[in-house]
Parts: structure tokens; C-alpha cells; sequence
RNA sequence: GGAGAGUUGGCAGAGUGGUAAUGCAGCGGAUUGCUAAUCCGUCAUCGUGAAUAGCGAUGCACAGGUUCGAGUCCUGUACUCUCCGCCA
């Protein structure tokens, strides 16, 4: 959410900013006049609130015959209250309901554009691998070397799901593992988080009111099945004033996801690329309201999942994305792609986001700052940490040998009892 | 699933119908020199203001209700704790 004082009193750089994501000023317009008529209404109904409050007041030191006429005319005042407070719950809802769709604003510094093909490619790291032999793409290797079950488990669970099994299995632990100490190392708590949620932490993260064709819910119990840890780490500390002291506040936070996928029809329908239930490591910041300060958590958590592709001895490149490209709660997003070399082109692995202050002003996460005083919103980013096992498929993809076996690169043997290769001819 | 208790500011903790005590922490100021202390103010949200000045409204888990007036009484909901049951 974004702060409606300073959209007023910015009108011309907030459209600026809002049309880069798509957004018509007419609607800036809207929301700007709609306060202005919220406000009137809120004047006009506390000056009520005032008198009647004195009436009120001034009943216990009455004498017994004027009692009377203050109760009558403290009622008369508390009837017309009464209505202009329905008007102004109505008025008040509409906007709301306006703030709530309202993207945030793109860093300057993002590439301008309104779709992919304005992503920008910041830098490749390592060279697509050549191969003397032709190349398994990963189904194949899997059905080579008995790693899953994936038309008897479509029949159990539906489209888009998996089973895998054997070394793939430990395999897809042993990254997580490997990633978990890493963050670790950098200083990020590990937390497990529930898959399940309540409605209200998809608004605090920006989930809904855009995309709730997305989410998977139960009537039965009115829970959602959450798509990332973000959805639940963005929440746990909401409606909290965190001492300055706490901050940065940094968390890996691990569990199932799960997405509709409902705007992918026909896209990566076999294999592990696109499923409906995933595992991810997520790294999830708090950090001070600072725009500096948030963007050197930005580079930091970028930095550390290129150093995650880098030990899984995986080729990338790095997107800096365009305006029309990101979501509506991000100020700058940076995706990272890993080579697939049976699609013969990159695939995305990692979403890396500052979302300034527009989710903590939704979840009303605050801190107070020690050098004022003041109370103030906290910037929230967020980046995966590694999600399996869509990066199982550049990984056993890219490591494949002829025979079909897969190597495993030094950084991920000691998760794995030291082995070099997995795969039936190993 | 059953029974009971609870939820008050950043934290602790009073307050059972008449304007939300007090302590700690933080912030601002004053003052004194002995590793910091003391005193005063401030401390959430919103409206009106140029204002981080005044004035006012709101805020005691959430949503309603009763009342001239609700932290306090009533109803519903959420959550926490204890005990019983069930259970990986």
C-alpha cells in the first residue's frame, strides 16, 4: 500500500511512477477526490462526536431537572452521528478497496517497458555446456535411472504433481540442506512455516485482491494453501512496533508451497518445471525504512542465491525486470535463470524483490527509530532461497554424463555422504 | 471434540458504568560532573493546521448490542493457556 499523503502532494510524479506498472492516472484522480470526500465527512462527524461527548460529560454534575433535556438532545446528536458514520464506513471501505489495488512505485532505476521483452540482462555467469553426446533433457534421465513416478502419481493426485524417488529424493533434501547452511552462515534464522493461512496475510503480502484465481482455499476450514513462505513471514511480525535494535530481521524460512497455476494452461505440463506443490527455501528480510538501506539487502540476498547457483555449478544469468514485468507490490526485482539445455534457453529459478515499504504498510509492520523517536514503517524483501524441484531440472539436466548418470559438484557432496555421481551406472 | 481461565500501550501491570493509574524501555529537553544519575515532557491512529504547534476525534483482541455515557454489562468470533479425549 502506498501513503495517501504523499500521493497528494506528488500527484504528478505518483502517476508518473503508477503508469509505469500499468496504472491510469484517472484512477489516481479517483482515490485522490474520494479521500478529500472521506475527510469532509470525518470532520463533519467528529465536531458531532465532540458535542455529544460534552453533553455526555457534563450529565454527572447536572442537577436532577436538567438532566432530561441533555439525555434528549445527547440522543438527537447520537442518531445523526449514527448515519454519518455509516455513510463514512461506506466511503471509508471504497478506498480501502482503491488503496488496496494500487501497485507500488518502480524504482527509477528499472528498466522501462510494459512486458518481458523489456527485461534486462544484467550478466551471464558460466557457459551453457557443450555436450559430445546428445543430451537426456530430465525427464529422461529420471525414467533412465528410476528417479520418479510420474504417470502413476498423475493418476493418484491429478496434473502438475510429482513424485520422484531414490538419489533425485535425497538429491532435492540435500540442496535445501545446503542452502539452509548457507543462509545460516549469513546469519538468517531458519524457520519452518505452516502451509496453511488465513485470508488476511494474502492481502498483507499483495497476493490478493489481484490474483485469487491463483491460490488454492477450503471453504470447510476458510484456509488458504500459501504459494511461499513470504505469504507467512510477512505476517508473523505484523501489527508489531519492532525496536530499531531487532532490525535487520532476517529469516529462511522453509515449506511446502502451492499454486493453481491456473493462468498456465498448456505451459510445462510434463515434468518437474511448472507443479501445483513445491519445497522452497525463502529469504525473507525486515530491514530499516531506508531506500539505501533496503537496496543493499536487495544486492546482498541477490548475491548470496548467484553463490547458490554457483556451488550447484549451474550457468545463469541475471534479469534486472521491467516495470510492466513485475508485480504490483515490488520496487525492483531481479530474476535469475538457470540454463535448461534440453529448452536451449534460461529458465528462472529465483525471483529477488524489494518491496520497499508497500507490504509493511498492508501487515502495519512498524519500528521505532532510534534516532527520532518516531514510529515508522519497515521495508520488507524477499528472494528463494532454491525452490525444488523445478531447479532439479537444470541441475541433473546440466550435469548429466553419457551414460546417464549425474555428477554432483563439490559443494553438495558433503550433503550427499561424499558422493561424486548418483544414477543407476554409478 | 468436551470443560474452564484469559486477551489493556514497545514491555510489565492497575482499573467491574462517568475523560485509560503506575513502572520500565525509547525519544526530546533541563540540570548536576564520577563510568552516569535526577527532574520535566513525550510516547498508537486519524481529522484540522505550514507545522514533528495548538484543538479535536478514535484506540483496552475483533465485530455487534444495551446506555446520555462501556476497558467495565450483553451476544458472537478469533487467538492464548490449563485439564480431559483423540492422535503423527
Amino acid at each position: 500500500m502506498l501513503d495517501i499523503k504523499y500521493i497528494i502532494d506528488n500527484q504528478d510524479y505518483a502517476k508518473e511512477c503508477l503508469a509505469k506498472k500499468g496504472f491510469a492516472s484517472e484512477n489516481v484522480d479517483k482515490l485522490i477526490s474520494s479521500y478529500l470526500e472521506m475527510n469532509k465527512l470525518k470532520t463533519s462527524s467528529q465536531t458531532l462526536a465532540e458535542e455529544k461527548n460534552r453533553l455526555s460529560n457534563s450529565i454527572k454534575s447536572a442537577s436532577a431537572e436538567e438532566r432530561p433535556s441533555i439525555i434528549a438532545k445527547s440522543k438527537e446528536i447520537g442518531e445523526e452521528l449514527k448515519k454519518e458514520q455509516e455513510r463514512l464506513t461506506e466511503l471509508q471501505t471504497a478506498f480501502d478497496d482503491m488503496m488496496l489495488r494500487m501497485p507500488n512505485f518502480p524504482s527509477p532505476d528499472c528498466p522501462l517497458g510494459p512486458d518481458e521483452s523489456c527485461n534486462q540482462v544484467l550478466r551471464k555467469v558460466g557457459e551453457p555446456k557443450k555436450f559430445d553426446f546428445t543430451p537426456r533433457d530430465h525427464i529422461e534421465l529420471m525414467e533412465l535411472n528410476d528417479w520418479a513416478e510420474m504417470e502413476r502419481i498423475a493418476k493418484v493426485c491429478g496434473s502438475r504433481t510429482y513424485a520422484i524417488k531414490n538419489d533425485l529424493a535425497q538429491l532435492e533434501l540435500a540442496i535445501h540442506m545446503m542452502v539452509l547452511d548457507k543462509l545460516r552462515s549469513h546469519g538468517f534464522t531458519v524457520i519452518t512455516v505452516p502451509a496453511l493461512s488465513k485470508e488476511k496475510p494474502l492481502y498483507g503480502q499483495g497476493y490478493l485482491p489481484f490474483s485469487r484465481d491463483e491460490i488454492y482455499y477450503m471453504p470447510a476450514d476458510d484456509l488458504y494453501l500459501s504459494g511461499t513462505a513470504e505469504l507467512i513471514l510477512n505476517s508473523l511480525r505484523a501489527d508489531e512496533i519492532l525496536n530499531e535494535k531487532e532490525l535487520p530481521i532476517l529469516y529462511a524460512g522453509f515449506s511446502p508451497c502451492f499454486r493453481r497455476e491456473a493462468g498456465a494452461a498448456g505451459k510445462d505440463t510434463r515434468g518437474l518445471v511448472r507443479v501445483h506443490q513445491f519445497m522452497k527455501t525463502e529469504q525473507f528480510v525486515i530491514c530499516k525504512n531506508d531506500t539505501a538501506e533496503s537496496d543493499k539487502w536487495h544486492k546482498k540476498l541477490l548475491a548470496i542465491s548467484e553463490e547458490v547457483l554457483q556451488d550447484l555449478e549451474l550457468p545463469y544469468q541475471v534479469l534486472d525486470i521491467c516495470t510492466g514485468d513485475m508485480g504490483a507490490p515490488k520496487f525492483r526485482q531481479y530474476d535469475l535463470e538457470a540454463w535448461v539445455p534440453s529448452q536451449n534457453c534460461y529458465r528462472e529459478t529465483h525471483s529477488c524483490s524489494n518491496i520497499t515499504d508497500w507490504q509493511a504498510r498492508r501487515t502495519n509492520l512498524r519500528y521505532r527509530d532510534n534516532s527520532d523517536g518516531k514510529v515508522k514503517y519497515a521495508h520488507t524483501l524477499n528472494n528463494t532461497g532454491i525452490a525444488t524441484p523445478r531447479a532439479l531440472v537444470p541441475f541433473i539436466e546440466n550435469h548429466q554424463n553419457a551414460d546417464g548418470t549425474v555428477n554432483i559438484p563439490e559443494k553438495l557432496r558433503p550433503y550427499l555422504g561424499g558422493k561424486t555421481k548418483i544414477g543407476k551406472a554409478a
